[in-house]
Order: structure tokens, then C-alpha cells, then sequence
DNA sequence: AATTAAAAGTACCAAAACGGTACTGTATAG
DNA sequence: CTATACAGTACCGTTTTGGTACTTTTAATT
């Protein structure tokens, strides 16, 4: 679906809250009740957030979770390779044993590993420290700044649609 | 999950191979049987595709599909909107309810806005024309050469996983 | 006019992924 | 020794996805 789980959306949330309160350590109970998610949920994503390295964790009473490392040194792509169950890439290729490329031999295929290149390198281009301040997007390659045209308050982490079309809308 | 769907992945593959067999019409069954692909499937996606008028039909006897316009102007994003079921973006918005963004008040919006238009325009620069033509990528923004490690024959329409992390691979 | 080829529409079902929760274990501070 | 907080595992309900079947409509050929 070209969309990024819950789980990840939540991770950039939580590391966003833990990069704009730097110096001490987070509960996570005191995160879920800060941004309003369930501690079950949190728990789950900072852990596997650890298991990444992205944030360290203290056990113990008085414990909880730091940023492993400076907020700029975090990607949005770190995120997601943590967060997303698969590998990244736009299509599979493993999985599933028929063949299919009879004619045209798949040379789509390598079309299709350039194009994750780019989207890729848009996803390492913006780091935590980014989010937090959100007016001061430098890193940015074109910024394309129309259509802004979101609905909808603030919820998630999420992002509304940028150019969410009607029908057959070409950019 | 950051990953198109496979309905996704045939279009490109059939709008791919029509583009390379231009001048007659296609029936649903010669693609699915030159892909390699199911009947039924290769009928729904094609049928989509027509309702987006990326290809054009011809009922009766010795009817078919064809592309609706030159490939050059059919763009990979073109096809992901009409195939992909939910609108672009990478997170969403609408759809449940409960508030979040109680502190950080959801600033990680605008970010992602712009994050999903970058994403969005590596998508627009690929054609199905570059398609057909693989070594001819022309388009491609930052090709960024290096690691193809891929695995297993050509399969589907599919890309392996360009940089297809173990853990904690920082690219 | 009848027949046949081929797309269009609708509906449905099975499998997989996702999101969330519960339960149990382990470490640390006081 | 107890309370706090992270770690690991396992599970379940929901949603999405992929694929199939069946019926209808259109057009060409005989």
C-alpha cells in the first residue's frame, strides 16, 4: 500500500517527544501517556527501537529509554528499517515461486531497484532532529511548495495526503 | 509496509510490455499468458487501468487494450495511483479517532508532507518508456551505483531489496 | 439473426499482515 | 525485599490483499 505502519509512525513520534526533552530518561509509561498511545504499543516500539540501537534503556526503577545517539544522527530510513517488518523496497522478489518474466525477462527489475535508491535517499535525507523543528527543513532536496490541502487535526504522527487526488490527477 | 502491492507491480509489467508491443491491441488472456500471470488478475488490473485511462479498450470480437497515451507520458506514479487502493502518502490521517499529538502536536506532519512529496516525484520521473529501455535511465535523479546485491532469478515484476539490510545497516 | 470473442461489473473467499494486548521473566534502586 | 521498569514471547481480532467465479454487455463474423 506504499504506506508506512503504525508501528513506525508511532517510533518517529516517540523519538521526535524524546529528541525535544533531551537530558533524561523516558518511562515508557510516561511516553504513552505524553502522546496519548497505549503503553502496551509503546512498550513494543521502543523495544524493538533498542534492538536497533536507535534508543539505549536503563532497566530497573529509575530506568527507562535515552536516544543512542544525537537526533540528527537518527534518519527517518533508520526508523523505518527498525520499525517495517520487511526489508526496505517498493516490491518483493523473493516469496512466491512462479514464473513470470517468459518475455519481457524482468527488466523492469532494475528500473525498480533505482527507483528505491531515490525514495530511499529522500527517506535518509531527514533525521529526528529535522522533526522536532519543523520550519527549519534544510535538508529538503525540492520542497514543491503547492498543494497543501490536509483535513483533518492533528491525530496521529501522520501526515495527510499531499496531493491526495480524485480521479486520473496528474501532478 | 512500505511496499507496493502486487496488482501494482503487474500493471507496470503489462503497461511495460504493451509499450513494447505497440501498434496492435492486447487481449487480457495473450498478456496473462506472455506474463505469465492469472486471467482473472490480469483482468482486474486492466480493467482499473481503464477506468484511469492509462489504456484504452475495445469490446467484441478481436477487441483488446492498448495504451491510452504515448508510454513516455504513462509515469510510474500514474500507475500506483490508479492500482494502489488507498491514496499516496506515507502515513495516514483520516480514519480513527483518538487525539495523539496531546504534546508535540503532531509537528512531524509537515515533515512527512514533504517527505511523501519527494517520494513522490522520484515516482513521477520514471516512465514506462524508461521501462522498456532499462539501460537508458536518463530520469533517474541520483543513481547512487553501488551494491546490487540481488537474489534469486527474475520472478515477478519485482525489484530485490536495493541496500536489503541484515540489521542495524546504516547506508 | 445467431454465434462467438472479449471486456465490464459484481461479489466473494482465503490468506497474510497489522495492531494491539496479556503474561511472564529479569534487572536495578532504595 | 520490594517496587519499578525494561525484555521476551505468544496470542488474537481486524483489516487488507490477492485471487477466483459468475454474470452482463458489446462488437465482429458467418
Amino acid at each position: 500500500m506504499l504506506r508506512i505502519s503504525k508501528l513506525t509512525d508511532y517510533g518517529t513520534l516517540i523519538l521526535t517527544h524524546m529528541a525535544g526533552h533531551p537530558g533524561r530518561v523516558h518511562s515508557a509509561a510516561g511516553l504513552a501517556e505524553a502522546l496519548g498511545l497505549g503503553l502496551p504499543t509503546v512498550s513494543k516500539v521502543l523495544k524493538t527501537l533498542g534492538r536497533h540501537e536507535l534508543v539505549s534503556s536503563q532497566r530497573g526503577a529509575h530506568g527507562g529509554y535515552a536516544l543512542a545517539r544525537p537526533p540528527n544522527r537518527i534518519t527517518v530510513a533508520d526508523v523505518i528499517d527498525a520499525l517495517e517488518e520487511q526489508a526496505f523496497g517498493l516490491t518483493e522478489c523473493s516469496s512466491s515461486s512462479g514464473v513470470c518474466a517468459i518475455e519481457s525477462d524482468c527488466r523492469i527489475r532494475e528500473n525498480w531497484m533505482r527507483i528505491n535508491t531515490v525514495v530511499r535517499q529522500a527517506l535518509q535525507a531527514v533525521n529526528i532532529a529535522d522533526m522536532v523543528h519543523p520550519g527549519h527543513g534544510a535538508a529538503f532536496p525540492a520542497p514543491h511548495p503547492t498543494e497543501h490541502r490536509m483535513h483533518g487535526p492533528a491525530r496521529s504522527a501522520a501526515a495527510c495526503l499531499p496531493g491526495a487526488r480524485t480521479d486520473e490527477q496528474e501532478i
